[in-house]
DNA sequence: CATGAATGAGGGTTCATTCAT
DNA sequence: CATGAATGAACCCTCATTCAT
């Protein structure tokens, strides 16, 4: 990196793809992986078709390498906003505002992401981009990890209780955040961000308060 | 249906139908709409390709029916198990234990219908099967309005406690739901019933108790 | 193959196999294999491009098995011509005859087949129709085969003298046709056969006749 | 030329010109025409692809000017070998050498070139190149011819006797060379030169030694 | 009704060639 | 000149849908 030369044309070069990377990520928000045709990511990017194949081998890389991208952003932002000395309400809130922020328009990536995890790999009949769905899973798994982690830390401090694990735990948390999305979705707007947010902090710390016998 | 003979023929018909909506069932859970070919259907069914359209105008209205039918039934299997008189988690455990057996191993379905909805619906560039979609908007909707009766009915009767509206809480026990199915699909089988319908449960009744200042 | 109509319906297939391959067989002669279009040999079989997957998996199947069938009744044709009672010209000319004749105007697809041995088979990333190219190379090696026991034959008799090895030989008469072909696809039509067949014979019986000293 | 300047300007691109030549020289005879890509050359003379275009106006021209220059140099080096005075033999074994060795491991270009003009040429919708392709056709004339002199040069002497015409004799002994060629390409390797000059001499010499009756 | 076959309408991918720096 | 990038033009192959028997 030494040669400015080769420093710039690296940047302008990460920056095409990067665009690329956005315009995918809002077909691909907006239709779901196989309704997404090459040609429309690359009309959005402001290239031609065949252009997209300067920067990455196929549609599955420009998935899966977008989700990774993504999912490691807000992992990052989620990182930098979280802290152990916060009361764990605190910290859940403001997860569940990046994640609802984080996508802007774009919010139903995670579902098509999340879709395309439980759906396509499994058929990997001739198997391509192994390191990049390695990464994929990894970083799918991070995000749950980072709530398990937020639940198993304020269980030991004895700010909540509960029998149920915490991976189970974040895993409902996940299906919480999943349906709201959903939501907005078939609205086909965002909805309010506060209102998600504080509803779901809701049913998180009572549920529905059910009177026990 | 005076005429036996007619009487006879819209049976068989009635049945053969019947069969292809069980395979498409089949299929469809394993590999989602878009993945799915009429042809593995067909395969499944014992039929050939071009006999669905027998039966079946499109892919579409084959998926679509099969959604409403699946959504029917569930819902009036729900309806015979429910009973106002019972106390509120009784019945929502009846409900779990439901929608995870109904389908059985094909217990993915859910998740393609739940996917297809939010995606292939909004593209109706030139609109078909305006009817069958409303019965499939309509029915899904059932699902969650079942569920939000039974908390209206409860918050009623004082047994549950909460200020999250009916709708919210339903669509909010669907999110738990789904989330459930798709761990159960990414390993690859069903996973144990009661657990699952046990820590839905828990943690509908009571969150994860945070301590409140 | 009792029942009459799947006899029948089998039949009708083959045909129209075959009328593929008579079409893939004239481009390819025309063409050689990698300037042959898939829609050349439908438009010259009368079909549409995606017809062709009914009968044939992709381009390359088609070509293998062409080249197969054919290969197979020259060999034929040839087996039930020899006779190894008869003077070893004779049995040649009628090989060459067979050679020369057999394809008709499509005599250059020996050509197309013997580059494409040389070529295609070699660079094999990923291994598809196995059998077919076990075949393929089998049927090749055959005719090689027959032409090198028509000299053995005659060998053991004393019809003929020389120091080189079946095999060669047999590879060198290869070569004469490869020759006399390439010269008739130059110019653009089939040339004289009778002349072709003496021409080589001549040279096959006796070279040149160098004066040894 | 009186320019030092230019005169080192217009070295610099011949010598990189013919470095070009010299990679497209193996990438053909590896691959043969159509499954060679630009890329591939490139990256074998160490250039990047858009530079082929400074040199050579499309594919088509590196390969017609490589194979005009192999065909000169060969027939060069033929010429110089060649001597009337010495027997038939001795020249036809110094061609067969100079044939078999010239292009060292790149004997296989003969076979690309060989099969290109008898295809590829037929179709020139918008013809280009035409002086090129003119010499091309010369060349491979040339070494025809540089055979048929021979031929013809020892039949005058009394040398050796045949009723066959020189070219076709010429264009036999191409046949053969060939044919040893299209071997040593399918076993992968160069065979040994020796072996196949003495073989083709052989049996150019008294074919096959029919007993005439 | 059942079905084998036919096909139009793409979709992903490749590659020779052009362009801008 | 060198080159990274851009792209038009194909081409192979798939699949939902239609048709003929």
């Amino acid at each position: 990196m030494i040669n400015p030369r080769e420093a710039r044309e690296k940047a302008v070069r990460k920056a095409k793809s990067d665009l690329i990377q956005d315009a995918a990520c809002r077909v691909f928000a907006r239709r779901g992986f196989h309704e997404t045709r090459l040609e429309d990511i690359a009309a959005e990017a402001g290239f031609s078709k065949a252009s997209l194949y300067n920067y990455y081998t196929d549609k599955e890389e420009i998935f899966l390498s977008l989700a990774v991208r993504e999912y490691r952003r807000i992992i990052e932002e989620i990182d930098g906003e979280l802290d152990d000395s916060r009361p764990f309400l605190d910290n859940m809130k403001s997860v569940l505002f990046i994640v609802f922020t984080h996508f802007g328009e774009q919010f139903a990536l995670i579902l098509t992401i999340s879709n395309f995890q439980t759906l396509s790999l499994l058929h990997a009949q001739m198997p391509r981009h192994e390191s990049l769905k390695y990464d994929f899973e990894h970083e799918l798994g991070q995000f749950g990890s980072c709530i398990a982690h937020l639940i198993r830390t304020a269980k030991k401090r004895g700010e909540i209780q509960t029998c149920l694990g915490s991976a189970t735990l974040a895993g409902f948390i996940g299906g919480l955040i999943q349906r709201t999305l959903a939501d907005w979705r078939r609205n086909g707007a965002m909805g309010d961000v506060e209102t998600a947010v504080n509803d779901i902090v809701e049913f998180i710390t009572s549920g529905i308060c059910v009177e026990k016998v």
